[in-house]
DNA sequence: GATGAATGAGCTTTCATTCAT
DNA sequence: AATGAATGAAAGCTCATTCAT
């Protein structure tokens, strides 16, 4: 028992709790695809244990219920593309803006085209799953819009961003026209596309609009 | 209307017709309601006869079951809210094209904000009810896509769009620009805004983007 | 709809009524078999179900839960008992005190006899359950202990009780005295007895002891 | 015992014959301690191993099943009781028989007392956990009652106890006035009470009953 | 001997749907 | 046409027990 604590020679304790870290996280992944390929609501317990391998107990050894292994995975998954996204340098560099930020952009599609069922519990699965996670999902998309709206004050500061524009409403333009392309591109088709082109049709669109002559 | 050839003089067989088609609008608008405020996995149909006022059993004397009914509520809205859009007049017009785009964005965004419950479904409670639903909402935003793409076509035609942009993607974009502000501002809000300056900014957005110098 | 309420001219809605009051009392009383045949925790929903010839589903469209069946079950028990043993007349009659109380204990004895799977619940069943239940169970013997302890004083008073003996624990006594009893000769047991032979041995015992001289 | 034969010169295997001895030990005084707590239904393996500090696999090295550790643990206090009660000296001596009997009872109490868990066990955990424990409860009350009921016999023998007296009735009676109390004042109560007081009155009512005049 | 992760039968409960009245 | 009691498949979850390490 004592030697529980200090695992002793062999690292017995050590390999079991790797083994545990990672029976989790096999439960997780599969969980991950599967509601991702099934939805919330038509994924039962016994479809996640059965694609997982294991039996209807363990589950429960690792996770408290199917609404607790849904929002860890929907936090893990928030905080991965926060984290991708913020991670944005908006900064004054030496590479022109333009290029930049199609960069930015396509980084952001790449993640998320590289990690479809990803992508698809945050942009439809997680949709409407229960009240908790629609806050969730709410302050998720708010945060954003909030970066984005707060990148354009940065760039009306720095004389690259019109002046004339409704910072917040653009905001949430901004994001939606990223959103949309997501949804189409990568959520609701499985074929890999040309994220370099998109991105900078992307840009291209937010930075002039479609109106010929401005 | 077959109802017509054997109704007798007093019209019994009309006014029971008509006395269907009224219980089953009133269940419709109930499910409506209820399905907005709760969400679909989280409505029962007990929940529905409740707030109808009738007996479980009349429910599917006129519907065939919960996801029939859900259909049908979905075709009605998506009917509802394409006519309205697609009855945009890009036909070329004396009235200026800015104020004829804010004209009609205002439109949309109107009815979509005085249809707060119809909206809530469509951006929200329908997605990832079942396959079923999922195709028709995509299929609904790809011929809302398709619309916008076909007038940006026309658009680069007359010479208003500039001929440079991705119109497939750019069609994302701008659809997705319009689905965000609906979503902030009509879905996850309930109190009412200022619909034409929304307009406006969006328009704007679209036409210009956010570039100060284009 | 409205003829619900006052139920017109065929008398549908009492009978229908009617008929769920009976379906209500068939499933509590199938409950009561059952739960003095196998006990609490030995005894499934399934169990009861299957006894009572009804689908799982109608047992919850009556109450609530296992757990609230068992209480109902365990309310009535007690006030159909309580209102047995406390309508035990000890005012001053003609008949003489000891026929009147032999009489009285022949009685309960009767009813418990009459009532075994009653009995077996309130004496056997109901112990370790849950919290609640021997919350209950406790203020009920704690009620009768009570009772009994009353009737004692008031004996004091009439001089028919001995001035000397402690009420509180005599009563406590006199309870476990008949409780035993009805441990061996009713619950531990499944054929009837001399229910006057043995209310006069009680009455005895308790009147008398077992002392040789008094 | 069959270790001593092969047992080497270090006594290492009297050692882990202790060490084991000890071990069960443990874990049946945690168990007593838990069961009482908590009752048999609301205990899980789960609480004893924990309470113990052993581990879930260790238990079932001890011990065949939860059942069987329980049963384990009723025979124990089973025994133990019977031989504290069993152990009355009903011999004929010097000392006044109201004083034994009240010694007697005292003692009785007293052990009740000083042992909560196992009197909570005995006259309430044990009660309905399954048709085997029952019947060892039944068993071991009857066993009680045959020995006051031979007891009696002896006495009216002796003549100090009435002989009109229904000696397997009154046997009944007598095991119940102080099971009752027992309930009252050990099982439902936590505070300690006054033993030679209670013992008396106990001795006192089954002496002499309750009756003015007898 | 000791461990604790793994097991899976079995539990209570829900709810869309049916059907006799 | 309208009713609402009845149905039963299927869900999420628990826990005594096993067994590889």
């Amino acid at each position: 028992m004592k030697a529980a604590m200090d695992d002793p020679v062999d690292g017995r304790v050590r390999r079991a709790q790797e083994s545990r870290e990672a029976r989790r996280a096999q439960i997780l992944a599969t969980a991950l695809r599967v509601f991702s390929e099934k939805g919330f609501h038509q994924t039962s317990i016994t479809d996640v244990v059965k694609a997982a391998g294991v039996a209807r107990g363990t589950f429960y050894l690792y996770f408290d219920s199917k609404a607790a292994i849904f929002h860890e995975l929907l936090d893990e998954l928030m905080t991965h593309l926060r984290s991708n996204v913020m991670g944005v340098d908006m900064a004054p560099g030496a590479p022109p803006m333009v290029e930049q930020l199609v960069a930015t952009v396509a980084r952001i599609l790449d993640t998320l085209q590289e990690n479809r069922p990803l992508t698809r519990i945050l942009f439809h699965v997680a949709v409407g799953v229960d009240a908790d996670v629609d806050e969730r999902l709410t302050g998720f998309y708010e945060s954003l819009r909030g970066f984005i709206g707060y990148s354009l004050t940065l760039g009306q500061a720095a004389g690259v961003v019109r002046s004339e524009i409704d910072v917040e409403i653009t905001a949430s333009c901004a994001l939606g026209s990223l959103k949309d392309v997501v949804q189409r591109y990568v959520v609701e088709s499985d074929t890999d596309f040309d994220v370099d082109g998109v991105a900078r049709a992307i840009v291209d669109y937010n930075l002039a609009g479609v109106g010929a002559q401005s």
